[in-house]
DNA sequence: CGCCCCGTTGAGGGAGCTCAAAACGAGTGG
DNA sequence: CCACTCGTTTTGAGCTCCCTCAACGGGGCG
């Protein structure tokens, strides 16, 4: 199932802990470790496969990649979807927590995990920065528990257009870069209600459906409710 | 909601980013750190308010926390019990992630936040123990992601009394520390599901319930295969 | 044009939830 | 030692939300 990585330097790929480091402290790490080796991969290539051991840190440069584990029978998890800025594979564990994927035709920057170890050697300050960057992800990881555990599919849907819409204003146009399946899979349904769910809220005026790619959010607030449980026996 | 807690030197209770530290890396800080303040709370008592600011440090001394996340209506997610030796409050965000409780009568030792971050300071290499640990709470996290989104009430059942257990041997005994109602707070189950799942596995002979506190493992290895869903169309 | 993949919609079923009651265990007081 | 209470756990019966299976639709591409 791994399949081979469009490597500019030589063919081999694997990477760590994953800790995607989100937009705040994008530029902290790139300064400090110097060029790295430019990478390469097309839609649906395997990147990194999960309890492989952990060679490299990876910077996403363009395009999406999908972090995802799964189970004998083929179940997944999509742990979380990265873009521009993310990074993975910052270690802290000998193994890969995660199976990662390119979405969409990706290029990255590779760094060796001796690379990023002599950094954080010569630079103790990056290890803080590394450490509030994990505690970030951590949240982040504790958050979709209670939203896996707890929330129904309409809440489900509801958080996750909300968090992809992050800055918040009036009408917010939501542009998707991962599959239904992909979303299904991150928030523990099937595609079948993923798509249910989105037709649902359109019908009630919650958002806009412009195109496969696109939502238009029209009830915030409305939204926001949902996601917080606070509707929870209304119709 | 929020109790007040028994402290030795001032009534005041709060923490962090809450980043417990499991075993390996027990005392790691507490060498840095040197004395800190002790504290106790009784069963039932709120250490810590979710979305609190983060003042201090928590290090559980004896007895058993859990840490939950919960949203309007009541409904819980309990992301970790925390007991002997496992910290929680490293900072990283500015506001606790979670709420932590108290599941028997404790005693901690709590930390400033700012002899924390003096002790990093002093000493760099503790950053990137920090920095490891939330590594490991990570990986803890996203595996419980698959359980809760992908798993079957089975499955999490099963994958929960293997990881109590952790060492592997032939005829485990579990003693819970926590209740029903924390254990299907913990695996987005109901308590009756919970108690049903038990009883069924002691029907089949995949364990023993000797009392409410204690369960024997009889067939870890078939207990096993049920955890990594290897049994998915099974009886 | 025709194929294929992805998304949508429909009908039916089942795993787990809800509501309810009984069983159990621990603590308390007579 | 027993009677009583109270909280937890177990068990039962019915229901619901989401899943499964299946068919249809539409856009992209050869």
């Amino acid at each position: 199932m791994a399949s081979s990585l469009a490597v500019h330097s030589n063919g081999h790929a694997s990477c760590d802990g994953v800790v995607p480091g989100r937009a705040p402290a994008r530029d902290d790490l790139s300064a400090l470790l110097g060029i790295g080796v430019t990478v390469t991969a097309e839609p649906g290539q395997t990147v990194v496969v999960e309890d492989d051991p952990i060679d490299h840190y990876y910077r996403v440069v363009s395009g999406t990649v999908r972090l995802y584990q799964s189970i004998a029978d083929g179940r997944r998890q999509v742990i979380d979807f990265l873009s521009e800025g993310d990074c993975f594979g910052l270690t802290g564990v000998a193994r890969h927590p995660c199976s990662v994927e390119a979405m969409s035709r990706i290029t990255m920057i590779r760094y060796a995990r001796r690379t990023v170890e002599a950094a954080i050697e010569a630079d103790p300050s990056l290890a803080r920065r590394l450490f509030k960057l994990a505690c970030v992800e951590l949240q982040r990881a504790r958050q979709q528990m209670l939203l896996l555990g707890r929330k129904t599919a309409d809440e489900r849907m509801a958080s996750f257009l909300l968090r992809l819409a992050e800055p918040d204003g009036a009408d917010q146009v939501v542009t998707l870069t991962m599959s239904r399946l992909d979303i299904a899979d991150h928030l523990g349904l099937t595609i079948e209600t993923v798509s249910r769910t989105l037709s649902r809220f359109r019908r009630d005026g919650l958002i806009d459906l412009p195109n496969r790619q696109q939502i238009l959010l029209r009830r915030v607030g409305h939204l926001k409710a949902l996601a917080e449980g606070e509707l929870a026996g209304a119709a």
